[in-house]
DNA sequence: ATTAGCACTCTAAGCTCGAGAGTGCTAATG
DNA sequence: CATTAGCACTCTCGAGCTTAGAGTGCTAAT
């Protein structure tokens, strides 16, 4: 089943020349591009045993070859080498990534934004699981009679509110004592753990009529799950109208229906789980059979999924490539790229592979408040 | 110049025709289609007419006629009969609408998306215009040591915040404190009106160290000034592969390019202005020579622009249609739809005008506070 | 003023054809 | 026995040609 060297070559030489080109690839362009030793008759009959195999296709007797999801994904496990960023690119992430203001969403859409501009495909960022988070503060500000603003934060440093309508007759006191008294009661507990139940508990010594109360912790209660609503932000997703591939606009059309059709691919990236490739330390491990070890230095996990693999209909075309980013030690969401089955692998995953190792920092220098004091710029 | 009856009917003929099929239309098919009482040569005579009139132009010889922007441009302003929406269809839009979870932000942007899928184009809508508003209330919350939100409340009930930086020595009492300076000498303030001197002038009497105090007044005012920050929301960009004359991926790739460069659609919706039909009362009016009276029913008013009159470079084969909402009495922002200039101006303006409508009336009850009590759906 | 009729024009679709790229196979080679 | 030169074969793609059909403008008749 292993392939012997040369055929590896070939296939490398392949892909990567179909990825540099859109084009299928002959014995004869092959020969004359890279220095094999041999003529194109020999490799020829080397494609043909990998297009028996199952690693090429062709398009059509009498053109060149293009490589399978079974090809690709030979080239993704253990062909590509993956060349780290220039100095250049790592300070300009770096940069980018630093400017956010502070704030968990701004950086996690800028590095997806990041992600976009640096790899010339869609890329997709998954909003953070929070609901292993503990409930720090809950502060309920009147706003004008009727309606408060609910701020919930979050023991990541996290911070999220709601607009909410509460009774008219209460005043800014009392509500600010009802949030005092839930904040007290609830300041510690899981996301997951708290119920309306556990509210209520909270805020039984109150004393005020019970349907007032009721109202007030119920929008409470709201603010509190909705603090760890799932959302996907997208960028660039116009970006595949560049590629052949996608040049009948019908196709472009179904990819960018599928994608911007609500749920989907948020589902999607929620339920993606065992990383293909896995070399760092981080990720539940799932050793698969095209596992295989060597890359010189470690390197962020990520999870490539390609064509038929990515079992979405209407991106059969496709390919995604994820990692996930972690808050203090649990894995919070994910972020990616998606683009054509010919995407170009070695940059995608350097790039999402330092994004994610940013991202990872400046989320801890964020959430374990390090670097707390810096220079006011401006 | 002015057209006669049937030189009116036919020109709205054709461009009804060809907003419904995209294909030029011949003297034949309007024959055939609408009762006129003459012959196709009558019409071929008329059409010819309109032609050197610069209403129509011709693909090339022998092909059918197709409107110019002239065209569509009286087709809108003195031909276009404008249906109102059924019952059901109103219905639906202010049911959709009433849900917004009282937030502006959240109500524009269920206008933009409501105003995408019934027209099946792509929609867009400029955040409200907050300058003239009043600054009601500023609070600071201690987040954790370093770290703050600020809260600002606005007259029209708007609420925003932002996190900031503070000095780590800080504590939240202190900060609500000079948070609650800043409120006592800025509220009832024009944000147009408030600067990083009146913010200084407000705290002047707060005891702390001139560099803590400047550090968290300038944060104040950047979150006072932020609240008015100008944002877009875009609906349904990728609508417009569907149409005919975006099947040629180039000029797709061309226009979804423009749409999501930063800024672009921005700045030109902030800078369009005057009406070119105006039937209501609540524009500045600038009468143009293709006014024309008539509708039923008071309307709202709207703008169109329609190719060339649009003056982006790469959107002259677009229309664009928006009309502006208020807060108060004061115009706020602008919601509106671009399309292919083959554009369905009727639904789109019907469409327009109600939204525009239910959102203004929305937007009444949220800043009004009227109707403050609501049953509480689960 | 309107219209029937007709010659004319232009496009779009279908067709053929040849060039070119690439293959697989065979037979020769070291 | 792996490699290779050579060649016949296959298939696509684009160019050029042709034709059907739609639509026009003009003229002469009503």
């Amino acid at each position: 089943m292993l392939l012997d060297e040369r055929k590896r070559n070939i296939l490398k030489a392949v892909v990567d020349d179909y990825i540099a080109t859109a084009e299928p690839v002959g014995s004869k362009a092959l020969v004359n591009r890279y220095h094999f030793n041999v003529s194109s008759a020999t490799i020829r009959n080397e494609m043909a045993e990998l297009e028996d195999q199952g690693y090429l296709e062709q398009p059509h007797t009498s053109a060149g070859r293009i490589p399978s999801d079974k090809g690709y994904r030979a080239y993704v496990d253990s062909l590509l080498q993956i060349e780290d960023l220039t100095a250049a690119e790592e300070e300009k992430i770096r940069v980018v990534m630093r400017n956010s203001l502070d704030e968990l969403t701004g950086m996690i859409r800028r590095a997806s934004t990041l992600l976009s501009e640096k790899t010339g495909y869609t890329s997709l960022a998954l909003s953070p699981k929070l609901n292993h988070s503990h409930l720090q503060q809950i502060k309920m500000l009147m706003i004008e009679p009727g309606r408060a603003l609910v701020v919930v934060v979050l023991s990541a440093g996290v911070v999220k509110d709601r607009l909410a309508r509460v009774p008219e007759v209460l005043d800014a006191a009392q509500l600010a004592q009802i949030a005092a008294a839930i904040e007290e009661g609830l300041s510690g507990m899981k996301l997951d753990d708290i119920t309306l139940v556990t509210v209520a508990t909270a805020a039984r010594n109150i004393r005020l009529p019970e349907n007032l109360l009721n109202q007030v912790m119920y929008e409470a209660y709201v603010a509190i799950k909705q603090a760890d609503n799932l959302e996907v932000y997208m960028e660039g997703s116009h970006k595949l109208l560049s590629y052949p591939e996608f040049q009948d606009v019908h196709k472009a059309r179904e990819y960018l229906d599928i994608l911007n059709r609500d749920g989907i691919i948020a589902g999607y990236m929620t339920e993606l789980k065992e990383p293909s490739i896995l070399i760092e330390d981080d990720e539940d491990s799932d050793p698969d059979d095209h596992a295989e070890t060597s890359p010189a230095r470690p390197r962020a996990s990520y999870v490539v999924r390609i064509g038929q693999e990515i079992m979405l209909e209407g991106l059969t075309d496709c390919s995604f490539v994820t990692t996930t980013y972690k808050m203090g030690d649990v894995v919070a969401g994910r972020i990616g790229v998606i683009g054509p089955r010919r995407m170009a692998y070695g940059k995608v995953i350097s790039n999402i592979s330092f994004i994610k190792q940013i991202l990872n920092e400046e989320i801890r220098r964020l959430t374990t408040g390090e670097d707390r004091m810096e220079v006011h710029q401006k």
